[in-house]
DNA sequence: TGTACATCAGTGAACGCGCGTTCACTGATGTAC
DNA sequence: TGTACATCAGTGAACGCGCGTTCACTGATGTAC
């Protein structure tokens, strides 16, 4: 049947919006096609009338997946008094709810081992949605340029990533609790500098 | 045919170390039971011989990397100066080879995010090796207590997993060993005090 | 204004492949007698 | 000392399943005349 003109755009935005979902809380090899368009109460076929591949929307999926990370981010930075705002930021990334909301939460805690095994042209996706992140993040780091603050934004970023990982890999609520605790001070002691 | 007393030990031995090597490198999808036995010029049916499941392979492989590289990291450890032991921890773990040599590298770095989705079984399993291994990088680290030291021994090693994940992930080579470099001076001086 | 045709998002069967796991079998060596 | 049997690491065919991708088809609506 024919659909009213807007229509295929819309349904390859829900399409990117469950994979980033997918994507995050299954990895890539468990999160199949034909169940993410049963998601959608789509049959698998007309996947590929939006992708040519699976790999195209996992990179789309991620782009998407951190830019809302960032939007949560920033919204929380924006609440937060002045002077705080890094605080703030470190406090909602190492927050328990991103911990527990793996399949909402930063695709970077949830793809990165995976991400450098994929094609080159997949990885250069990835970082020009890190990249456009990091350039929102740097802007509320310390440092006398701006390619200083960049540096460091990757730096935090990446370190809490690393440690949101860990800490979802960890099976005892009370000592995930902890990392995520210590963490946060960890983080604002060494980039508050 | 019937082998020598020792040479099941021996020949399991060998694939858990083929293993190792494999799952970082291809990750747990990538790396398949096949290969990995031909590579020892085996067939794949032995594998049940002495593995219960690829699963427990993983857990186990994942053990010896982790082992493996705490055993590097202190070799480079004990060469150090007096005093100097953290920054070379830090050098050792976050230098270009490491980076470059995913497949001998520290498989927190090559597997986080893939650890976190694999059953409980599992997770307790990486979590034995990863407490290991830590508290064997805790005895390099500050802080008042051996708590204290754990503590921040975790946050040090996930935050530069994390990094180094994020530099194995990036194509560019300059701006890869400038994240390495840039990554060896905020740890040090964040771990340092 | 009505009719024939084109379009194209979506359908669902089918293809092909890779892979984890199972299983009947092999055959050199150890053990019982 | 010689013989019959047991053992068990390793073999390789086969099974079963999941999944990415392809493809002929559908059918409501738009367009040409």
């Amino acid at each position: 049947m024919r659909y009213p003109a807007e229509h295929k755009q819309h349904t390859r935005a829900r399409i990117v919006r469950a994979a980033a979902r997918r994507f995050r809380s299954r990895g890539s090899a468990g999160a199949a096609i034909a169940d993410l368009m049963r998601d959608l109460h789509l049959t698998h076929g007309g996947f590929y009338r939006h992708f040519r591949s699976k790999e195209d929307l996992l990179a789309e999926a991620f782009g998407l997946g951190l830019q809302e990370v960032g939007d949560r981010v920033v919204a929380a930075v924006e609440q937060a008094p002045r002077g705080g705002e890094l605080k703030a930021l470190i406090d909602a990334y190492l927050s328990v709810e991103h911990c527990e909301n793996v399949a909402q939460g930063c695709p970077v805690a949830a793809l990165v081992s995976e991400v450098a095994r994929r094609p080159r042209a997949a990885r250069e996706a990835f970082q020009r949605a890190l990249r456009n992140h990091v350039t929102r993040m740097a802007a509320y780091v310390s440092g006398a340029t701006p390619e200083e603050r960049v540096s460091k934004a990757i730096l935090l970023f990446s370190g809490m990533a690393g440690t949101l990982s860990i800490a979802r890999a960890t099976n005892d609520e009370r000592e995930r609790r902890r990392v995520l605790d210590e963490a946060r001070r960890f983080y604002l002691s060494a980039a508050g500098v």
